[in-house]
RNA sequence: GGGCGGCUAGCUCAGUUGGAAGAGCGCCAGCUUGACAUGCUGGAGGUCGGGGGUUCGAAACCCUCGCCGCCCACCA
């Protein structure tokens, strides 16, 4: 890395800039955290990546909001442990390898368990590599000697320790309900994984014979489950059929005798207002069963077809049957008639199959004292949410919970601890025993189901510091500080950490929970690879550099709304690099390896920039502080681009060329603090400039943190009459089509000299010692311009009705009794003053 | 069915306790200015979704309507 600025070429390259340094910063050990560091401590346990197995853009943004927290910490001196993980992602996965078996003509079945698992354990091996080579274009500064999987030993005993003490507890318990069944998974999914689409469908109204005569109508959408009736439900209060409570109802296609029972759940006004109770396929039908002691029949198998045995039915898939059962009712006079019906329909989350809510003997974790805990957390203002709305939604699920169904009967994931011997007895233990702790017998079977992925997950924050172990990590590193993720997990995900660490480490895994936003595609779809509607984050990169996409990600993350892509925002970062390029490339062209320290800044271009750098600082801190990554990288642009570079350095390129020492001292420092401040955001472009940077022996990404308190407002407020008056020179000279330079420009003695000759400098114009007998003359301070043309005063006009508009405005404003009256008096003086003003400007300009 | 968010310049979005409407991109015009044409300068363009209200003053607070979008929810 050499320091000669010739060496930088014009145009900012970021392939070229970023290839070596995420290497070295990890060779420098700069990713790693000392649990012994005596520093505070700061820890982000990166959320495992779901395994797709390509960074999308969720990735890229979550990503990029965290290392910019940890870098940011790191700079302000704390030791940071920025943990990076991935999920085994069970159901997601085994949809993934079954989809693959599928395109080769197989199924796991054929495959066979054993085969099926090392495929799996393939496919993690090349999918984990695949994550992490992400992770280091983005340059996410992670601690790659702390990478967990969930299916390591170490942590797979965590979660058996987990299961082992909640059912110690009494929490765990096996129980027949009713679940979501997905059929092509075989499994039973929690309600969170259960997606809701709107699908026409058509609803059926049947009329079941009453024994003794008449009948009564029921509507339906799913027919084929009248097969596994048990009852007839109506309102206790319904006029029309209460008469029936008490009395038995035919089962047609199937006769059984249906007790027609009264409850308050039916509702009058919907369908017919009776019911067919079908307990073993409905939620809602099998409380009603619960209710009033109702049968419940399983009128389906694991794989979504029929089980009636004796019935016609037998084993054909769902739909096949309702065809069948609609033809025969239709042949005995039963179907009443069909009307179309819209509603919302649950289908599996991950292999989108339509959920069959059936009977199923489960594992149940109870919830309650978890519940309550993580309500008291919050209550006492231990869990903060960016934004804070997000606290509302977490609460309204968290008082809604229920017990959590966490068995799963799929290949993949952590087996149950759950042994049985073959005396029938039942063990829970960590380590699979070797033998039945009653009676003695070695021949052990586990339990087959294994835990939701979820379950896993839930104990992130501590299980990946050594938990169950007192580690050092676990010491240094818990709680964590803030956790970043989309906020469709956080009733899946975020919640439960919350709990579960409460639970066993008895404080809050994190303090912060910021949820990003979602980022649609251009046309306001979602991002979806089936929808071709995704953006690949690595080919932005590949177009426009890691620093602009990161630095795009910043300024959108924290949106209050889902943002849509626009591909020009990122390229306009791109374009963001180049001018730090350049600016650099600037001052190093005079500073060169100078390190002198420069004498104490008095010019007024030193003393405005040199505030502006502090209060820009102030605001980049506040920004990562309070989760506004937007605020932080608007301000850090503003100031390098339309400030120090369109007028600092355009005040003192002359001084440095001339090698003023005060000058490439403020100059330099400008940079070299702009660079830190921009450093979390982008880090690659702001490390190789700042090796560039006189004396610098060191990496930027450990050095400190900018806290200047310099701000200057009188240096703000007089500089501010020199971009003026600087600014309405320009407007005149293009309105007179004057050429870019020349000219005379006069500003009679109520200005300051410092201000009228740097405002000469840098219209390009001459200042004249007397008053220009013609000329323009000028709004922002008495005085007059002549250019070499002859100049029209169009400008002049155009500005003078301008203020004329706003002196009305004013004046009408402050001639309101009431204002006077009511507003603050600091309002009403600015305004007094900003009349005074615009009535100086018109009269400067009508002269 | 509940709840939340959004509607601001042609486009994508900012707008921090109410006190002169902003940025980037795009558009128009002018500049081979000794860092950068990935640049510089000037400019056009908005009754802040509609309608009420509170207030001296509303893009911002309240009510209401209209569209988008999301989350939660066992009405067949």
């Amino acid at each position: 890395m050499s320091k000669n600025p010739s060496s930088m070429p014009p145009a900012f390259d970021p392939q070229a800039i970023e290839a070596g340094w995420y290497a070295r910063w990890e060779k420098e050990g700069l990713f790693t955290a000392a649990a012994k560091s005596k520093k505070p401590k700061y820890t982000i346990c990166l959320p495992p990546p779901n395994i797709t197995g390509e960074l999308h853009m969720g990735h890229a943004l979550n990503h990029t909001l965290q290392d910019i927290c940890a870098r940011y910490r790191r700079m302000a001196g704390y030791e940071v442990l920025f943990l990076p993980g991935m999920d085994h992602a069970a159901i997601a996965t085994q949809n993934v390898i079954e989809k693959q078996l599928a395109a080769e003509g197989m199924t796991k079945e054929q495959l066979g368990r054993e085969a099926f698992e090392a495929r799996v354990n393939e496919w993690y091996a090349e999918v984990g590599d695949t994550i992490v080579s992400q992770d280091r274009i983005l340059g996410a500064s992670l601690d790659w000697s702390r990478l967990r999987f969930t299916m390591d030993p170490r942590y797979v005993r965590a979660v058996m320790t987990a299961f082992v003490s909640f059912y110690e507890k009494g929490w765990i318990y096996r129980a027949p309900r009713i679940v979501n069944w997905c059929p092509r998974d075989r499994s039973a999914i929690s309600d969170l994984e259960v997606k809701w689409q709107v699908h026409d469908d058509v609803l059926f109204f049947i009329k079941y014979p009453i024994e003794g005569g008449g009948d009564v109508m029921i509507a339906t959408v799913r027919p084929e489950t009248m097969l596994a009736d048990t009852g007839i439900a109506v309102h206790p209060t319904d006029d029309r059929y209460k008469h029936l409570i008490g009395k038995t109802a035919i089962l047609p296609l199937v006769g059984r005798k249906l007790p027609v029972v009264g409850d308050e759940a039916v509702e009058k006004d919907f369908g017919t207002g009776a019911l067919k109770v079908t307990p073993g396929h409905d939620p809602m039908d099998y409380e009603i069963g619960q209710r009033h002691s109702l049968e419940v029949v399983n009128g389906m198998n694991p794989d979504g077809s029929m089980n009636v045995p004796g019935l016609p039915y037998d084993g054909l898939p769902a739909l096949e049957a309702r065809r069948h059962v609609v033809e025969d009712l239709k042949a005995q006079g039963l179907l009443v008639k069909e009307e179309p019906y819209t509603h919302e329909v649950g289908h599996c989350d991950r292999c989108d199959a339509v959920i069959e809510p059936l009977i199923s003997e489960q594992w149940w974790l109870r919830m309650e004292v978890m519940r309550d805990k993580a309500l008291e957390a919050s209550a006492a203002g231990k869990v903060r949410w960016h934004p804070d709305r997000y606290e509302r939604t977490y609460l309204d699920w968290l008082r809604g919970l229920r017990d959590w169904n966490i068995g799963r009967q799929l290949w993949l994931g952590h087996r149950v601890p759950v042994y049985y011997c073959d005396n029938g007895h039942q063990l829970v233990a960590v380590e699979r025993p070797h033998e039945c702790t009653e009676c003695g017998s070695t021949t052990l079977t586990q339990h087959p189901d294994v835990l939701d992925t979820w379950f896993s997950s839930a104990l992130w924050p501590f299980a990946t510091l050594g938990w169950p172990e007192e580690t050092g990590d676990l010491e240094a590193f818990y709680p964590n500080n803030m956790n970043s993720t989309a906020r469709e997990i956080i009733n899946l995900w975020v919640s439960r950490m919350i709990m579960t660490g409460l639970e066993f480490m008895g404080e809050a895994p994190f303090a912060d929970v910021a949820i990003h936003c979602q980022v649609q595609a251009a046309d306001g779809r979602r991002m979806s690879k089936s929808l071709g509607t995704g953006v690949d984050p690595r080919g932005l990169i590949t177009k426009y550099g890691t620093d602009a996409v990161r630095a795009w990600a910043a300024s959108v993350a924290m949106s209050s709304q889902d943002v849509r892509f626009d591909e020009s925002r990122v390229e306009g970062y791109r374009r963001f690099c180049n001018k730090l390029w350049n600016a650099t490339r600037l001052v190093l062209a005079s500073a060169g390896d100078a390190t002198v320290a420069p004498p104490a800044p008095q010019a007024l271009e030193d003393r405005w920039i040199l505030s502006r750098l502090s209060r820009t600082s102030a605001a980049v801190t506040a920004g990562i502080e309070g989760f506004k990554f937007q605020d932080s990288m608007a301000a850090a642009y503003a100031f390098a681009w339309n400030e120090f570079c369109d007028w600092y350095l355009e005040a003192v390129k002359e001084r440095l060329r001339s090698g003023d020492v005060v000058a490439q001292g403020v100059a330099l420092s400008c940079l070299d603090h702009v660079l830190r401040l921009l450093h979390p955001t982008m880090p690659f472009v702001t490390e190789e400039l700042w090796s560039r940077l006189p004396g610098r022996r060191d990496f930027l990404m450990r050095a400190a943190w900018p806290d200047l308190q310099s701000a200057d407002p009188e240096a703000e407020e007089t500089f501010g009459q020199v971009m003026a008056i600087v600014e309405e020179l320009r407007g005149h000279r293009q309105a007179a089509g004057a050429p870019p330079r020349g000219g005379m420009l006069f500003l009679d003695a109520s200005t300051d000299r410092t201000v009228a000759a740097l405002a000469a400098r840098l219209s390009w114009t001459e200042l004249s010692p007397d008053a220009l007998d013609a000329g323009i003359p000028l709004g922002t301070r008495p005085g007059r311009v002549s250019f070499p043309v002859a100049a029209g005063d169009s400008r002049n006009k155009a500005q003078l009705k301008r203020l004329t508009s706003d002196l009305e405005k004013t004046e009408a404003q402050l001639a309101n009794p009431e204002f006077r009256a009511n507003a603050p008096f600091d309002i009403v003086r600015k305004l007094e003053e900003r009349a005074a003003e615009i009535r100086a400007a018109i009269d400067r300009l009508s002269t």
